[in-house]
DNA sequence: GTGTTATACATAAGAAAATTATGTATATTT
DNA sequence: AAATATACATAATTTTCTTATGTATAACAC
């Protein structure tokens, strides 16, 4: 199963933020494929979607980054600023609440009748 | 705390799906009110995304509708379909295994240095 | 050695789904 | 009588994604 995309909306910011803080330092397509990976490929980000979403992050200062070369091939490194750090507990934060308040109106019985 | 708007999206048509099967018959306001009240204030559903959704909902043949008058105010009921209980049964499903995953990459330990 | 797949970035056009604003109207409370 | 709550609806705008496209290098298979 792929969730529909409709559902990624809205979490992807916090789950790039998560990651780069559980690995300190990471590049856009790797963000990608440790995602596929570590969700069994049922979230698949796609690149049309991750790297706006990392220029945003670092057009309001969460994450630095840093760009190296592997042969000829350009890789740019994220990780995130001090501040990024503390948004990223924040939202991990709300996140993860709004999951409880949401598994909270699935998990809610139906009137018997 | 008020979930920042983004979280809702994607989750908003299951959720409603949810409450009518939980009971069985509600008017759009009343939908706004008891989300409300389950959540404690912590989401909020504006109107503006409420009835485009039961108008989709009821367009896709999901939820049937039952128009009443209370006094002279009218109010529009709704209830699933038997297409629409089949439906809530795999959005709902399919919403707690995304909780579930999503859960998993915020529970993951950052690397230890 | 050449064709395919993988790696790695980026952006633009379009679609989807919400927010915000506005509108209409009745009912209830202060 | 005024303010708030109930109850519907829709339009303009914004946000955020998908899909499509573009560029380029590296690795693998045959």
């Amino acid at each position: 199963m792929i969730y529909s995309s409709e559902l990624i909306k809205g979490t992807l910011k916090t789950i790039v933020l998560k990651l780069l803080k559980t690995n300190k330092r990471m590049y856009g397509y790797e963000i990608t494929q440790m995602v596929k990976s570590l969700t069994m490929d049922k979230i698949q980000i796609t690149e049309g979607a991750l790297y706006p979403t990392l220029h945003a992050l670092e057009s309001e200062g969460l994450v630095i980054t840093e760009t190296e070369y592997i042969g000829k091939r350009v890789r740019k490194y994220y990780s995130l600023s001090s501040d990024g750090a503390k948004r990223t507990e924040e939202k991990v934060n709300e996140l993860a609440d709004f999951m409880n308040t949401i598994k909270f109106l699935l998990d809610l019985e139906p009137k018997t009748n």
